[in-house]
DNA sequence: CTCATTACTTACATTTTAGTCAGTACTTAA
DNA sequence: TTAAGTACTGACTAAAATGTAAGTAATGAG
């Protein structure tokens, strides 16, 4: 939950407003978000194809930044009315929008992190 | 401080190995350091022009974000023996590198963030 | 009637990040 | 001797992010 009057996040909200790289950052910086939005370049998933996908997850937290990744507009959830459920999620187009910028920073990690899985 | 053996640590260093997109995001991710770095893309600055450039940083904080940048090697810091102390801070080459990739991001900011202050 | 399947939710605990406020060290200038 | 300037540091608090464990709902298959 957010305070909406704590200097955190006013200083988030003023920062927003003059700095697209902060907004930018702010969208996919949750721990998990980066997998997310890869996997989903990609093509649709199912919720559980994602937790295949990233199996170290917890599905609380996997279910959170869905949730916010949907909120900010970058993908979209649909829910069939079958029973079992299923639900895939997809990238929108301000998601798929992001695919270069996401290889640019993926490149950028692969050149400069320390040695190794390099 | 941090610590080594949580279960969010370690599942931060293990998408490291593979993710170069979310080792990038850690090393830039921080409230400031967009602000920090967006500034000193214009070359060096002192720590008191650092605090002019960004008024609502408080000191602590401003510190902090600096030596972790310095400590990821974006940043040098070099201090003069002088009495007022100066302190310089400047991007290292891996520092400069990450231009094309910051200006691409907050690029991506400008176009997609709600209205206003475009 | 019971079980399996899928996509969650809830209550709680822990860890990490950000912020506040006061104080320090060193030297020169008045 | 006192004050000014610069770049911090430390003790503390608050807020946000992440993780754990258990439970739920609907329905078709056996």
């Amino acid at each position: 939950m957010r305070k909406e009057s704590s200097t955190n996040t006013l200083n988030r909200n003023k920062i927003h407003l003059n700095c697209g790289m902060a907004y930018t950052l702010d969208l996919i910086g949750g721990r998990w978000k980066p997998n997310i939005l890869w996997a989903l370049l990609d093509g649709k998933l199912r919720y559980s194809e994602l937790k295949k996908v990233i199996p170290d997850v917890s599905e609380r937290i996997l279910v959170l930044q869905l949730r916010e990744l949907e909120k900010d507009g970058l993908i979209t959830r649909l829910v069939y009315a079958e029973v079992p459920p299923r639900v895939e999620y997809e990238l929108t187009n301000d998601g798929q929008s992001m695919k270069p910028m996401l290889e640019c920073i993926s490149d950028w990690g692969d050149k400069h992190r320390p040695e190794k899985t390099k």
